[in-house]
DNA sequence: GTCTATAAATCGATAGAC
DNA sequence: GTCTATCGATTTATAGAC
């Protein structure tokens, strides 16, 4: 409780108003518009204190993809409660998807904007490393592919990180068309992911042979 | 041949310049970069200049999204040969998505991007008028679905224009998702897109008695 | 630690000379 | 029809006074 103390808490409270002030602006105008001066302004500190404490426009970016991330990661764990696999992975599905009608702009910071950001989250090269936040999550979704198949819930070929792969591009385009194209989808978003999972699903438990075309 | 048609003649040339001078810097560079002083210096002329061929910085983008979509659709009719209707769906999710690899810029422009440009494409409002070349091409793809289950390749129920549009926003989601974060995905994008068009068309195959759960 | 002031670089769009 | 010149408004980031 001495004099350092209190510097280094007022440091870390000035920081987290930038964070704040920042967060606001991006989460009600997107990314681009956010601008050092308005910041500045938010705060009532001249733009070149921020500097102080980031070093540049970018740097704030991250941490809130950071941030977000974790926000993404809270709509995501209530699914893993969900014992029975196959509807396991609808939950993934429609919660991915909800977290980004309801935050379109967190959506869009994080999977929408220069990947600068999304490789603090994923490993900046091949390492995997299963502390980055990015590969815990996608790991979580791949394990729900792998429970399914050993609960004999769908097909047990099929890579399950390809499958997760493709259950997430999937549903990321039926996000991001949304929030890029509003008005030009018919349908409503949440039916399409419906819609989306369960042909997935189905598809994926088929025995081969009940195909309607077996050959040709 | 007179004086007045050599001057539209170099009007319209000029305005052809103009445009290409754009394609290559939206292609090379992405939509943002293209900038009217970039412009001027590529045809040479003084960016006061394109303010007398095209209103503003947005006129140009509409044209080249015109433009775009024309290539888009010029990699689809191949599609149309297609006799058989599961196979017909195939290819319209390989061409889309390949078109989308190939061209980044465009697809980003097309799809990507403020959907001021979309607009043009589509109806402003729902009028849904068959000439839009966005609604005819969409109706490609949903007269697909309808000649399947004509056919009894998928499963007669399920809205032709909802299946349509679910496999447009998952194909989007690979294209889109390979276009901003590249090096996150671990499967090859064509693998997924295949992997993605033969689980949805198992999936809408598939009688519905064959699903492993059958209530619950 | 914070400020003012400003550098340095953009941009879109326009007025007016030629 | 084209140009020069410029307005006016952005932006990020920094130098240096206090």
């Amino acid at each position: 409780m001495g004099i350092v103390e209190r510097k280094e808490r007022q440091r870390a409270e000035l920081r987290e108003q930038i964070l704040t002030a920042a967060r606001r602006i991006v989460l009600d105008e997107g990314f681009e518009a956010l601008t050092m001066r308005k910041i500045g302004d938010a705060i009532e500190y001249s733009p070149a204190t921020i500097y102080l404490y980031f070093e540049n426009r970018e740097a704030i970016g991250r941490q809130l993809c950071a941030e977000s991330f974790e926000h993404l990661i809270a709509y995501m764990t209530p699914v893993g409660q969900i014992a029975d696999p196959y509807e396991r992975l609808r939950g993934i599905g429609r919660c991915y998807t909800r977290f980004g009608f309801e935050n379109p702009e967190e959506y869009r910071l994080l999977f929408m904007t220069d990947p600068a950001f999304m490789e603090a989250l994923f490993p900046p090269d091949n390492t995997a490393d299963p502390k980055d936040p990015g590969e815990r999550a996608f790991q979580f979704v791949v394990d729900a592919f792998r429970a399914a198949q050993a609960a004999g819930a769908i097909r047990p070929d099929g890579d399950p990180v390809a499958l997760a792969e493709m259950v997430w591009t999937a549903c990321h385009g039926v996000v991001s068309m949304t929030l890029t194209c509003n008005h030009v989808l018919e349908t409503r978003p949440e039916a399409i992911v419906d819609m989306l999972c369960d042909t997935i699903l189905r598809g994926l438990a088929t025995p081969l042979t009940s195909t309607v075309r077996s050959a040709s």
